[in-house]
RNA sequence: GCUGGGUUCGUAUAACGGUUAGUACUCAAGAUUCUCAAUCUUGCAAUAGGAGUUCGAUUCUCCUACCCAGUACCA
């Protein structure tokens, strides 16, 4: 018999889901779809100490951005479900929400002899690790020490009544068996067993807040809620005999749901799992989302950052599985049919940040000129550029365009422009933002640089950012050329080359071919060559007197775009400026 | 400490017990170009160590080392 597929991502809302949950919960999601089952979510917010404001709804927007979007758990506006429906049969799905029917559960468990009550204080308990630190020792709540604390065991039952009764901070523990192995499979790591006598008598309910703990409320929702495969971080593995016993002492072995544990995220350098330090360290997200903390703190974002949602979904799927293919672009249809948790690995995974955003550049390939120019504009936008629809348009307020569709003195461009620039760049670009620094001056001139916040050779030093300086590099002391890129100013605009530049201002000038790149380019190369100049030297300075740094565009698809009246007036500019 | 899990180039990973141990990212070199980027080509680089089983071990077993997790009235 065939049991349905449900299978869920439970989080604790305690603070930012980080990349490493949202792998779990992707991992979550193939399953399911892959078998035509459920993806559910629900809330596990059992511990009041901890709960943060605000992460529950930053979880549900995190999965939603990357597409993962749940069938049960939360409605169709993104909120967590409080009420039982059709739709929803095991709502709520807020385990805070729930708190009614985890108490007799536990109650189930005391009268069959599973569990028992505990009237120790944290503090007596605490005393007691402390005492036993000191003799270097361990102190552990198991069936060693029971019978010497103070418990429903040891207590006479008119003690116990009285506790129940009087008394609020009371708990109820699972009473683990002695000398008992504990057979498990795990879907990912085969066969394991344990040992009952290394496993504590965990806390299952407590009395003061009147929730269960994580344990019980996580098998009897599991249970609740008929979920087939639970598939989780490795750092529950060690819970996992407790989970089957807790199964045993219920009765459920039949409905028990089948494990997979996953392997962690790890930190690129040094050891450990990933952290929020980490990111902050290294100049990279480790969050789906930007996030500020209610202390006021604020933490990168994949989607702020400028990944496409579909790559950071490619990326975070290829770490820790493989589809046993070379394959390595994936859409998540395509993740849905080629998922399976046996080309899951064992071991935890090193995050690389370089991986990732050759993930990004791929996915920003793929993407449309078209699609691309619609998410470029808002970012031209926040830097001062206007963007119009149609030359029409802006005749009414006065803009004159040049063959390629901008308006460089008012800073107005057309659609078409905007796609002819992303057509041409898209291959240097791993995100949209990266446009902006790559082409910057086909949208301001370098003698307007400075209103525009534009560093002159920006692309040149985004790109040098990457790597490691080198020692040896001049220093050069940018603030007496700027906008245009000392270094280059230094090696390339040298008396004799100046007047070559500005002959390919004339030639600009008088330029009456086609305005392509193409006929543009080979009647300037004609037009150098018939003169023997060096070429090379030429083309430089005048992309430094063009774009502020020798390195960069093509020079003819510079002119070509930026037009005739302003590659004079550029070119007029550094003469006066550099000499 | 104890318990459990893990270990293939720097990183992510591939290899029914039989391969010159493959691929991608990074890095380096060359080609190309007016420069840079892109592209193409080439290169650097790994089975943690030791026993055993076997004709043959990256793969199976054991030991050692190292790493990770758990060891809460947190999840």
């Amino acid at each position: 018999m065939e049991r349905r597929t449900r299978v869920r991502f439970a989080p604790s809302p305690t603070g930012p889901l980080h990349m490493g949950g949202v792998r779990t919960a992707l991992y979550n999601y193939l399953y399911a779809k892959q078998k035509g089952g459920d993806f559910i979510i629900r809330i596990e917010d059992t511990d009041s100490n901890r709960f943060v404001p605000g992460a529950e709804e930053y979880i549900i927007e995190a999965l939603n951005w990357c597409g993962i979007i749940p069938d049960e758990g939360v409605d169709a506006e993104g909120k967590v479900v409080e009420v039982a429906s059709e739709r929803h049969p095991h709502a709520p799905y807020r385990q805070s929400q729930r708190r009614g029917i985890y108490r007799k559960y536990a109650e189930q468990l005391i009268a069959n002899g599973y569990a028992y009550y505990a009237f120790d204080s944290s503090e007596a308990l605490e005393k007691a690790r402390a005492e036993a630190e000191a003799a270097g020792k361990t102190f552990i709540y198991n069936q060693a020490t029971r019978m010497q604390l103070r418990n429903s065991l040891t207590l006479p039952s008119e003690e116990v009544s009285r506790l129940l009764e009087e008394t609020s901070d009371w708990t109820i523990r699972f009473k683990m068996p002695e000398d008992t192995v504990v057979a498990m499979d795990d879907l990912i790591r085969g066969h394991i067993e344990v040992n009952t006598d290394t496993l504590d008598d965990k806390v299952l309910w407590k009395r003061a807040d009147e929730l269960p703990t994580y344990h019980l409320a996580n098998i009897v929702d599991d249970h609740l809620m008929e979920i087939s495969e639970v598939i989780r971080g490795e750092e529950w593995l060690p819970s996992l005999p407790l989970h089957y016993m807790l199964y045993k002492a219920f009765g459920w072995e039949d409905s028990q749901p089948r494990f997979a544990h996953l392997p962690l995220l790890l930190k690129p350098v040094g050891n450990g799992k990933l952290s929020k330090r980490d990111g902050d360290k290294m100049g990279f997200p480790v969050f789906p989302l930007e996030w500020t903390s209610p202390a006021g703190e604020t933490s990168h974002g994949y989607r702020e950052d400028g990944y496409f949602p579909e790559a950071f979904v490619n990326l975070l799927a290829m770490l820790g599985w493989n589809p046993g293919t070379e394959q390595e672009i994936f859409s998540m249809e395509e993740l849905i049919g080629a998922f399976s948790l046996d080309k899951v690995g064992k071991s935890g995974a090193k995050f690389n940040p370089e991986k990732a955003k050759w993930f990004n550049k791929e996915y920003l390939r793929m993407k449309s000129d078209e699609e691309l120019t619609e998410l470029l504009v808002p970012v031209l936008e926040s830097h001062g550029i206007n963007v119009i629809d149609c030359p029409k348009c802006a005749l009414t307020i006065g803009a004159e365009f040049n063959t390629a569709g901008g308006d460089l003195s008012k800073h107005i461009f057309t659609r078409d422009y905007i796609r002819s620039v992303v057509s041409f760049t898209k291959e240097r670009a791993t995100f949209v933002k990266d446009f902006w620094t790559i082409a910057s001056y086909l949208f301001v001139a370098p003698k307007d640089f400075e209103t525009f916040g534009i560093k002159a050779g920006a692309a040149v030093e985004q790109q040098a950012s990457n790597r490691p300086a080198d020692p040896r590099a001049k220093v050069y002391d940018d603030s007496l050329t700027a906008p245009f890129l000392a270094k280059d100013v230094d090696k390339f605009w040298k008396p004799e080359i100046s007047a070559m530049v500005e002959e390919v201002a004339t030639f600009v000038k008088e330029y009456d071919g086609q305005w392509t790149v193409e006929a543009f380019e080979a009647a300037l190369e004609e037009s150098i060559k018939g003169r023997e100049w060096p070429m090379g030297k030429v083309m430089n300075a005048t992309r430094l007197a063009l774009a502020g740094s020798a390195s960069g565009l093509g020079i003819a698809d510079i002119i070509v775009r930026i037009g005739k009246a302003d590659t004079c007036a550029r070119i007029r500019f550094a003469l006066e400026k550099l000499g």
